[in-house]
DNA sequence: TATTGTTATACTCTATAACTATA
DNA sequence: TATAGTTATAGAGTATAACAATA
């Protein structure tokens, strides 16, 4: 217990709520990504096994475009959750493949959904239900409006 | 025009206010970026330019802190931004170095905050000013407690 | 011993471009 | 023509580990 006391700066970019909302998003991030480590996996392809398993058959364009993830960046994503036996693919049509989750998938999903929800607790604990429930709505109108 | 309308999915991550925080911070980084790109500064780049420019003197361990950015990953940034004739260093002690912004820079710091405020308008523009300060007070709670 | 700056290295996530095959 | 999947590649940003020099 040094006790540091670290010297607090001017911090010019403060007053900004996009900076802030950065600030506390990449903290959340950093912190989830260590609590979902022990299940090899990391948030993104969590979020992408979820979304597969509460989806059965859609193609990983049509995941990724509800994701915000590019063709080319969720195509390795897939290939690992494959390698990994936590999917599997079906022909749709010549060009693309309905996906869905493996047994084993759904031995893992309730792990993480339990992780996430014991993250989810920690960082937003601080917050009462009311500004929870407004925070969430603030965050619903911010993002149909990018 | 094509209206593709596509079909929505299922979101099993939509309850966590940490997703939506993720999506949302995400999507503001990202036009961020491009606002800044004309300037040939990253985010990361102009929040540490602006931060010395507020604090003469520092040293960058001490810029780095206030950040959250690590010191070995602050090292390439002030080098970049040296050589950039962005700002100068001084001898602190045997170890350490003074940083302080060039004329240069108190020519470009006022178009940066300028493009900052532009894009804090785009983001945030959606939400009302009672609002804004809701969750400019909700995010200083969640950062307090990280 | 602790701190500063630095380099090396690896990992995650993202972006663009180009290609094949199919609708 | 547009879409699906894939590969290659590059660029941020972050993490750890190690090192030399200094406090």
């Amino acid at each position: 217990m040094s006790e540091s006391r670290e010297k607090l700066l001017i911090d010019p970019l403060a007053p900004f709520l996009g900076y802030q909302l950065r600030r506390v998003s990449a903290e959340a991030m950093a912190q989830l990504a260590s609590d979902l480590s022990m299940e090899g996996l990391s948030p993104a392809l969590a979020t992408v096994l979820l979304m597969i398993e509460a989806n059965p058959g859609e193609t990983q364009a049509s995941i990724g475009r509800s994701l915000g993830i590019k063709r080319a960046n969720i195509a390795p994503m897939i290939a690992k959750l494959e390698d990994d036996d936590l999917i599997y693919r079906e022909f749709a049509d010549g060009r693309s493949f309905r996906l869905y989750c493996s047994d084993r998938t759904r031995t893992v999903t309730p792990r993480l959904m339990r992780i996430m929800k014991r993250h989810e607790d920690k960082i937003f604990g601080a917050l009462g239900e009311g500004e929870k429930t407004q925070l969430m709505r603030m965050l619903a109108a911010l993002r149909h409006t990018e």
